[in-house]
DNA sequence: TGCAGAATAGAACGGTCGTTCTATTTTGTA
DNA sequence: TACAAAATAGAACGACCGTTCTATTCTGCA
């Protein structure tokens, strides 16, 4: 039969807009029936367990972000230009929609001390992101677009503390530069692994590297 | 009284423990009953509403964190050594007490999107000491140890994101390598906004450097 | 030493939680 | 159209939550 997927699309669809807001945590079934109109038992039978229903919040969550920063960026060509098409498309998606939270980050403060199988699941989603984009950096260095000396793990470690530090300080303390200052630390990463490495950040400040796409 | 007192702070400490690992949103005060060898009501007593416990927590955490963090890092010279001990003390904190966790990093996850006291006196401590961060990271201009474009907030910004991405991958993905990799950043960033801005972090690259202090 | 007041205990409250059970309705198909 | 199966509803459960109320115990000072 199929209404129930149909409906089961609709209840992880609320879900995950009500996880993104108060965290995997937070999610209640409950609360979840009152949104969707629906009784608590007719939702909790399409998971079977709280638990389940985080799991497929997850995938759902990640199949969204795939559909949108990593996908799209894998038209651009190897290399650079695919870097900096997933840099941009993860500043969109955790910046544009800064009134939600990014499930990814909420959700790896919440289950870092709590094991299980949610904790697994989403763990195993983030690490299949970031090592696409630590394929991406290495496939810049194949390339020849960076130094020889770039150190690809780093450069994805640095690139990963941009995009947090842009959630905590624009979603938690408010401070407008947030988008600026991580577009900038990006453009900086670059000149730094640069194949020319002359800081060209400085000499040329850009107001806002990354509009385009 | 006194009394009273002694036992509140036993009570905080125990809430501290606690929320570092579970978070603010995890503490209960049946726990906390337990865990202390009271009461429910006799805990509860002694703050008036969870609000007010998870306030002392915050405001103890930020004594700790001074403490720890900020107050030692004056005892060095103005501008870079003093610099470069807040990051190392930061880093102590974050990573060698990498079983339980940062509630400036989990709270601000938590309360993002929850108005209200709490959330208030968390990110008011936060703000304080980043600003605690980024005043010394001025003086650092002011005595002539940046270059002349340097911009502070940016900076600020880039060292934040490092110690956030350590938060992040140390105790969520378990990567052993995360404190090399915030270590390593935070050279490449002093290297990339120092006086002598040509990136000596790629012709000399730094194993561990900030195991000093 | 006695006594006021602080500190703590204990029981109970209404509420929400995830989950289970049993009906009832709705669906897709033979 | 009839019927089996799927989908949903409704009520109830035990557990925990923060909070309130009323005792009881303890403490420090006169």
């Amino acid at each position: 039969m199929q209404k129930g997927q149909h409906t089961k699309e609709i209840i992880v669809d609320a879900a995950l807009g009500l996880a993104a807001q108060i965290g995997l945590e937070g999610l209640s079934i409950g609360t979840l029936a009152e949104v969707t109109q629906m009784s608590k038992s007719g939702v909790f039978a399409h998971f079977g367990s709280r638990e389940e229903l985080q799991i497929s919040v997850i995938r759902e969550y990640y199949k969204r972000f795939s559909d949108e920063v990593f996908f799209p960026a894998m038209d651009e060509a190897r290399g650079l230009p695919r870097v900096r098409a997933l840099f941009a498309n993860w500043m969109k998606r955790v910046a544009v929609e800064l009134q939600s939270g990014c499930i990814f980050i909420s959700g790896a403060v919440e289950f870092d001390d709590r094991p299980g199988p949610v904790r697994e699941a989403l763990a195993s989603s983030v690490r299949t992101w970031l090592a696409a984009l630590y394929r991406a950096v290495v496939q810049a260095k194949e390339e020849g677009q960076l130094a020889d000396t770039a150190d690809e793990e780093q450069m994805a470690f640095e690139i990963h503390g941009l995009i947090l530090a842009l959630h905590y300080e624009a979603r938690f303390l408010n401070n407008p530069d947030s988008i600026k200052h991580a577009n900038t630390g990006f453009e900086n990463i670059l000149a730094r692994y640069g194949k020319s490495n002359a800081a060209e950040s400085f000499t040329s400040p850009i107001s806002n590297p990354v509009s385009k796409e």
